[in-house]
DNA sequence: ATGGCTCCATACGGTACCGTACGCTATCCA
DNA sequence: TGGATAGCGTACGGTACCGTATGGAGCCAT
């Protein structure tokens, strides 16, 4: 993090302040985002902050790209589609949303989203990002032989689904939750002409 | 009550500041329910939020035992099971959270959970509600002959899809994303050893 | 008419922000 | 060695809030 080799106090550059802003919007929402608390956690005040950044949304911005850049970079990588594992990388997607571990990824998903939901510029990324992912599942599906309507049909559900999974308090629901989890990843994954699950 | 007869101007009660809230909260978040924009939507100072009210919190208390209240009553309403509709009444219930009509109701059911991660509080009242839907779908997936277990999974299932859906944007996927949703809630609710019959 | 009650307005102090103007220091470079 | 510049601090004006203290208009019954 920081390069206090021969430097008493590191510099701060654009990068770093993106990143605990992102940080905060995990933690607070977009209304956290303050220039002021952010200056403070830093151990600074926001004369540095107006060096690296024009003015609020212009860290906006800056926040939205960094965010978008890395869920696209991540799904690129998760869309080398590997032969004969199509079922276990799909069932494997749903795993990484289950918000037992990944809590922060989980947390800066929900507040883009919510951000979204008040600002034109959150929603187009939000969108992209969406887009890219369906269409990476999509190909999954496809390739373990459903039809192109079911295949998006299926990536819908299994997007939906780990989104408001998160947004749900099931834990209290019953002890067997992650029981039912594996049962649903399963139905959302697997096709109705498989075998009925007998295995597990 | 009934003293607005003679009266000129319609005297507010807690009521009509706590409708006015979930409006806003609906709209703006957690952060929007400002005294001093509900008094200026009303045309009135907060001379008068602080006469039916203690203090913010006191309005905060108020709006979730009011959505608290109204969900459980929705929740009563649609958990009447009627014999041999109880598929029908499941793919309903996914229906109205379709997002296209009911905006207002999901808006306040998303600002209520955004509220919900990050306050002790509302995150009790969520787990309430979240408790209650869930209770009644999965008795209407055991009146459809299902097993416990797997009416509780589904149960999970069909409410994380509806909220996750609302969290996405997934109009512009593809032009037949309302076919799509109809395949989803048929697979949410339709058993996979039912009957094949293409009758609803 | 007179106190009392309800409901709201006014005024105030305090906090937490945003954005700008400008000053200061350490470092690099000729 | 004397700028030049990058990086940050200080100080200021402005806004939008919260909560309280207090005043006041209308209506009520005695």
């Amino acid at each position: 993090m920081k390069r206090l080799s021969t430097r008493p106090r590191a510099a701060l550059d654009r990068n770093e302040w993106i990143l605990a802003a992102i940080e905060v919007l995990a933690e607070q929402g977009v209304q956290g985002m303050r220039i002021e608390v952010l200056a403070k956690n830093f151990g600074v005040t926001k004369g540095s902050f107006y060096w690296h950044f024009k003015d609020r949304q212009d860290l906006f911005d800056a926040v939205l790209q960094t965010w978008r850049d890395g869920r696209i970079r991540d799904i690129e990588k998760q869309s080398v589609a590997i032969p004969d594992s199509e079922q276990a990388q799909l069932l494997h997607l749903i795993d990484v949303y289950g918000a037992t571990r990944n809590r922060k990824g989980i947390s800066i998903e929900l507040a883009v989203r919510e951000w979204a939901r008040r600002d034109a510029q959150a929603a187009a990324v939000v969108a992209e990002v969406d887009t890219w992912r369906l269409e990476c599942t999509r190909k999954l599906f496809v390739a373990l032989g459903v039809s192109e309507e079911e295949a998006k049909s299926r990536s819908l559900l299994l997007y939906a689904y780990v989104f408001g999974q998160s947004l749900m308090a099931c834990e209290s629901y019953d002890p067997r939750v992650n029981e039912f989890k594996r049962w649903i990843a399963e139905l959302i994954v697997k096709q109705p002409h498989g075998a009925p699950s007998s295995d597990t």
